[in-house]
DNA sequence: TGCGATTTGTCCGTATGTATT
DNA sequence: TAATACATACGGACAAATCGC
């Protein structure tokens, strides 16, 4: 991995890439809360476009499960429940910890600074208090160096799918408990393990890891069911 | 899971829905070859639709993985690399030892009895010797019981995401190959062990069941170098 | 029950941008 | 450089399905 990689993904250059970019934050930030419905007509509009590509985009949030689309019913903002989030935990440890392995032995002393840069970066706006949506973001960047260093395209693209499902939670979790973002310590045991020589201390933590991010973030469904 | 369920997906009511399928069988049955270009009007004239949904149709093929896009250059079927599949394979091996984990504790008799059936169809397709596609089709039929049995409806999208991939390098390797397909008793052991009550031998054996296809799967790629 | 309004799904014509020759 | 081919995007139109009255 170049310590360059990802920083920001470059903007598409077609307009359907751009809308795609533009709802997927729309809809992660919480500015459109879950279960609202979009009309195409009324958000073509309102985006400055035409029906042909925001449906394109639309397609494509809906393959991610941003959006879930019922045939000339219309289209609607995801709705979370408890199954749904223990669903994405539960792949998702399967598949950080796949990544573990593969990335293990490609653990460079850059890519370890890199990963700690990437540590510093979230502390530091836990810190600052002023930013839990930056913090969340973070968070997701801390994880995603496995992913990235894994050199596993098919692994990566599987993160990036659903990384937008997990910062929805995120943050719907965070607006429903007021202003908390992740934990300061909550990934000193993550890094030290990643950092280490022992893999099955690192997997062996990733399953404990995990489970207290479920624990957390479902605690915000009780509250509506 | 219902010994009834997922026999056959139910066609989709959109054009859409209907033009992914037929493209999607278009290509992974190899009558359109690999690196072959599409140019839109052309597909939409011979499958008799218009460029909207079969562009919706094709974003869909770009995102499973089938098609490639290029922006303004053309879309094109997937050329298949070395790495590809090995990426494919240990992903495949990571999904498939998770799903085992998932639906250990589901094995119903009647789920066991639908693998079984589901291993006889396979052999009987192979003894047949004169059905080598629909060989290939049994034998990713017989991988997706794990997924369904797991009832982990975001791991069965992963596998249905992948199993297209998997599919279409079966088939460039068997028409590389002549008449071939699966052997016979390749997944006498799969069965055995998946009936049984040692979790661990089964998560084992995946390994060595995965390398071996992965071996063997991969032969006709050197013949393309 | 039926009717009208709204929205999705689909088609077509046209214009523009990009790549290739 | 010009010309061709094609992907991309726009706008208008109609059909089909759904929902509310």
């Amino acid at each position: 991995m170049t310590a360059l990689a990802s920083l920001r993904p470059i903007a598409d250059s077609t307009l359907r890439g751009q809308t795609v970019d533009r709802l997927r934050d729309l809809i992660v930030s919480g500015q459109v809360g879950a279960g609202v419905r979009l009309t195409e007509t009324h958000l073509a509009k309102a985006l400055g476009i035409s029906r042909g590509p925001l449906r394109e985009a639309i397609r494509e949030l809906v393959d991610i499960g941003l959006l879930v689309s019922q045939p000339y019913k219309g289209i609607f903002v995801r709705s979370v429940t408890r199954r749904d989030i223990e669903e994405v935990y539960s792949l998702r440890t399967a598949l950080e910890q796949f990544a573990f392995k593969q990335c293990w032995a490609k653990r460079t002393p850059e890519a370890l600074a890199n990963l700690r840069a990437r540590h510093r970066a979230l502390t530091k706006v836990i810190d600052s208090q002023s930013d839990p949506f930056g913090a969340i973001e973070r968070e997701l960047e801390l994880h995603g160096w496995c992913y990235e260093v894994s050199g596993h395209t098919l692994l990566q693209k599987s993160w990036t799918r659903l990384r937008p499902n997990l910062q929805f939670y995120f943050v719907m979790h965070q607006q429903a408990h007021g202003r908390l973002g992740p934990r300061r310590e909550a990934h000193d045991v993550y890094i030290d393990r990643a950092c280490g020589d022992d893999l099955e201390a690192m997997l062996a933590h990733l399953e404990d890891h995990m489970q207290q991010g479920l624990k957390t973030t479902i605690t915000f469904i009780e509250a509506m069911e």
